[in-house]
DNA sequence: AATGAATGAGACTTCATTCAT
DNA sequence: GATGAATGAAGTCTCATTCAT
């Protein structure tokens, strides 16, 4: 059990060989990082080898080695690849969009549960179980994450200002309204395919919640 | 100075070789689980060793293995003797022990939040990283948890059906009504003692909507 | 394959605990030596565990430390107690009951391929596998066969100065008449059941040329 | 003293560190399972250590693993790879040169005893002690050897037929005649060169015997 | 005498990493 | 840049042996 998928004992006999393709820097580097994210999100760090890395982009071991120093930088460099992706971005101009109140919490609500794509599983799932080795990069997203919100917080006080919204206790702290995607997402790290309707549920209560208090 | 208290008679032992105490096999499964929890969810399944364990309980590695055979069932073992912990068991019925409605919250949100213990984390930590060993035990987990869903929901109803709560969305799907906490867990799980301040905020919004909504 | 019969790894939870009884020094070494024969014989020395022979012999691993000092010990203790059984003691007066030559022939073979029975052929094989523990054993054995074999050798040469028997190459050396013996066991030991036929062959064959060439 | 000798260069290297040296897969497989051959013949399989058999070729452990994937692999491909240096393939044909049947019985006898080398005793040992581990191997053995010896019976019928040689118990079966090298080899496997006198005499009545017998 | 718990040593094996081509 | 061979360190697990009851 220690690994789920024992590969057969004997080595593989035929090696699918393919001659050895020069890239360009970047190219490589970019591919082992995707291969690395999958890996590590689905494995852990630990759990994760070189070898499977490399398998995953077609190249040796040691070539993995021409381009990052280490199996530790190959994770930071990762996860602060991340930080900018992590960043919903130009969502939140998407979001505001809207002409109207409706309009608003239907793109909210849809662009955010759009957003909980597997590859941002994996990297929720990454920061949970392997946050710690990068306590600096965590910290700086923390930073980030605080600056996001305060700037969607100062865009919905505009909007109760201009009574378009309710003051409330929800748009005093908007954050708190987007509390439910993240029990989405854990219900899909932990259940999977599992629970899929139960997010169904969540996403509509949401909605209909927001409705009303918005 | 590790050396000055040594007594005459002591073989010089730079590790305090302590005579072998001897338990019963009981308490040392025991204090293996509880060892083996705290390395599995700081560092993950692979990250963990059987030394690091076995060290924490001031054992040899051999005998971690006269109580487990293998790390992997201690790990479901572990994982196994949880699953009863996780239930929020007597919980509820404390909770609904409240004369009122504002009672009633009060404790919900108390007793929720206080839930958010290091072990339960841990728990969390474990599940959302490693669960993936163990479908069998998410499975029978994920089961237990839509009854005890199922019946909060129906203690609801019932207040709704006296007139003693408001039928809204949220009395509908009560379960939507727990989602921040899991928010609150996750950031704990995260940014760790950073995320106090937001939890308290968390914690007081989701108060103070649940008495608006209720 | 390392172990060819993989025990399953789950600890047998239901033991067959037998209530301790409590045997003379003299009975249980006897057990454990001939635990130890079988599993040695059909394991090798390496590869037989002290609790395999404790298991067999069902006791304690422990118990096993009160009759014998170390798992060498047992080993030489066991050698030396057979260097008696190998030696066909009483078998050659038998053979030489015959009152002829064909009676002779027809005890020599029949006794000696007896022999050929499963312990002795453990121990044969013992010998050959680790013979190497244990020089001064073998010595000595080596020294009585050549003494049992003088002996034997004189005999015929009674019988060949009497004209009871022809005189040639096989009475002057007459050790080489058995020779195909040992060829039998080795077949056995190889091959197994998949050599009976051919061990009959042989026996017949030897047969035959001893009546040719007595 | 130890640090006296230094060389100002040098690292503190107790064992002569020599330089990594990287040969060719296959060479490096065939000095392994040489390695392997000595090991497992002198000690049995359970009792050689990849750590020994790594020493004696000169390389690291894990080297051992970048060529074999587990020690199992390593006994089956050596038990495997003997199959065919076992058979006395060109020998035969080798005999059969003779012009004569003196000529033939000395070869015989020389041929077959001198194919006791250290390293087919070596195989013989193993196949005795550790045949059990590989049934599939030994089965085909033996088949080898089956069909082997019909040919070289065929080869006798012929002599018998041309009447050059008699016809009697042995001829009939020709394999019996050379059961006494068996012999000769158990007593080298078991008395080393304690034996050596022995298989002279063994020998020499052999070629006597065969004299008057064909 | 008997045993269950405990342990140090060592075995096999994996893996991140280096080296030479 | 790319790679196959090589290796030190470390991990899981087994086992002979000891200790205290």
């Amino acid at each position: 059990m220690t690994q789920a998928k024992k590969k057969p004992k004997e080595k593989a006999a035929v090696k699918a060989k393919r001659k050895r393709t020069r890239l360009s820097p970047e190219v490589r580097r970019k591919q082992i990082l995707e291969a690395a994210l999958a890996e590590f999100s689905a494995m852990g760090f630990a759990a994760t080898s070189i070898s499977r890395i490399a398998g995953r982009v077609g190249i040796s071991k040691a070539n993995v080695y021409v381009h990052f120093s280490s199996k530790d930088q190959i994770f930071e460099t990762l996860l602060q690849s991340l930080s900018s992706v992590g960043k919903s971005q130009g969502s939140w101009s998407r979001i505001q969009e809207a002409r109207d109140v409706s309009e608003f919490i239907d793109n909210l609500i849809d662009v955010t549960y759009e957003a909980l794509t597997p590859e941002a599983l994996a990297i929720m799932r990454l920061l949970i179980s392997e946050g710690h080795r990068i306590p600096d990069v965590l910290a700086k997203w923390h930073e980030a994450n605080l600056q996001g919100r305060a700037e969607r917080q100062a865009a919905i006080d505009e909007q109760v200002a201009a009574g378009r919204m309710k003051a409330n206790p929800l748009t005093e702290h908007f954050e708190f309204a987007m509390t439910p995607v993240v029990y989405a997402a854990v219900a899909k790290l932990t259940f999977g395919d599992a629970a899929a309707e139960e997010v169904e549920r969540i996403k509509d209560t949401h909605r209909k919640l927001l409705r009303q208090l918005l």
